[in-house]
DNA sequence: TGTACATCAGTGAACGCGCGTTCACTGATGTAC
DNA sequence: TGTACATCAGTGAACGCGCGTTCACTGATGTAC
């Protein structure tokens, strides 16, 4: 009865979403056709349907998937101060600034998200929150949707930072937003951490964007 | 030997690259069709190609039009530091997020550029370089490659948290985020401009997401 | 003053192409008996 | 053991559609004489 291993099919569709991820986030959503992400997974188009019902049900669980896939990039779970710190210097590296593929979807697509209808949104948005709270564990703050603003706010400066220098042509300036953006991130990293606790003008020094 | 006004073309020009402004703001540059374009200015697909070269060359000049009006959005030319509060906040606003179709080219399109050819980036990264200076002015670094970087990341700061803010579909987080960008981006300034000339522990108060 | 001609911004149909999606079919492997 | 049939992941051609771009044409207004 079985001609198929029993988890092929289950394999083939991971392979789909996995190299979908990374054509979307080279590409584009808009960019990348069907025809193609099947072309990376070994597949014809027509086989496409047989796993997803449309193209919007494979954006969504992209999403879902990759950013669930970043929170393990660097040490496992939630983050302490050393770990992000190394995650934060790997996310801004010339590296990751020049190989999306292999990056950060909120970096690469965020833009596309907004434009999106709203179960894509929604998966985005959910995979997202787990992200930030990887973050917002190392944040004091006692409300947790405070906590969880912080966090995002704290990321957004990373992303922020990555995006302009993936579109800014002038290399040197590129390479100059990327180590002010460690340090910027760092810095709205320590003074949230601060509140009470440090010395204020150790965090200032931090804002020096040597790397 | 005039059977139009002699303005006329350059005028049809003008309104041609404001539409397409908007449009490719609300829409995306790959989700704006020429024809849809030539339509919001009142004129049929065929006239476009007496006005530019290629889609490729309206949106280089669209950038450089978009970054260019952006500058005068709050206050005009260089800011000061009540100018760029002011700026910050409208940036963060539900109505800036709401609207990207009137708002800022960067949150909308950066994404975008990334993917682009290197005129449409080089296009881009002159525009950019101009927002960013008059960010730049208020910054007290003597190097100009450093208080560039700085202002970048200030700007960084804005640009992620309204991204965010946009494709986040849960309407408390996105707000929590809007407010939390406005704190962190103008901490983030007063951190810059506070080395050695403010107390740090006034600058740290100012992360507090009060809006 | 009237008529033939020049200019040129804009029209709208057409081009080849790739999109997302559908569907009749293939072929390898199983079961039935 | 051999043959007919069932299953189903995947194939590949085709659908209508919108894309960027081209081009023969229109029509309003000017000049020439």
């Amino acid at each position: 009865m079985v001609r198929y291993a029993a988890d092929h099919k289950s394999a083939t569709r991971r392979r789909i979403v996995e190299r979908a991820g990374a054509r979307f986030k080279a590409g584009g959503i808009d960019g990348s056709g069907i025809s193609a992400v099947m072309g990376d997974a070994g597949l014809t188009n027509g086989a496409f349907y047989a796993h997803f019902d449309s193209k919007d049900a494979l954006v969504a669980e992209v999403l879902a998937d990759q950013l669930q896939a970043q929170r393990h990039v660097y040490g496992d779970g939630p983050f302490d101060r050393a770990g992000f710190e190394r995650f934060v210097r790997h996310y801004l590296s010339a590296q990751h600034r020049d190989n999306p593929a292999d990056g950060c979807p909120t970096a690469a697509l965020v833009g596309e998200v907004a434009r999106a209808d709203a179960a894509i949104r929604e998966s985005y948005t959910r995979g997202l929150v787990a992200v930030i709270d990887d973050i917002a564990v190392m944040l004091p703050h006692a409300d947790e949707g405070a906590r969880r603003a912080a966090a995002a706010g704290v990321f957004a400066c990373m992303v922020g930072a990555l995006q302009l220098s993936r579109a800014i042509s002038d290399r040197a300036l590129a390479d100059a937003v990327r180590a002010q953006g460690v340090a910027n991130t760092l810095a709205l990293l320590d003074l949230h951490r601060g509140v009470g606790a440090g010395g204020a003008a150790s965090t200032a020094s931090v804002i020096d964007p040597a790397e």
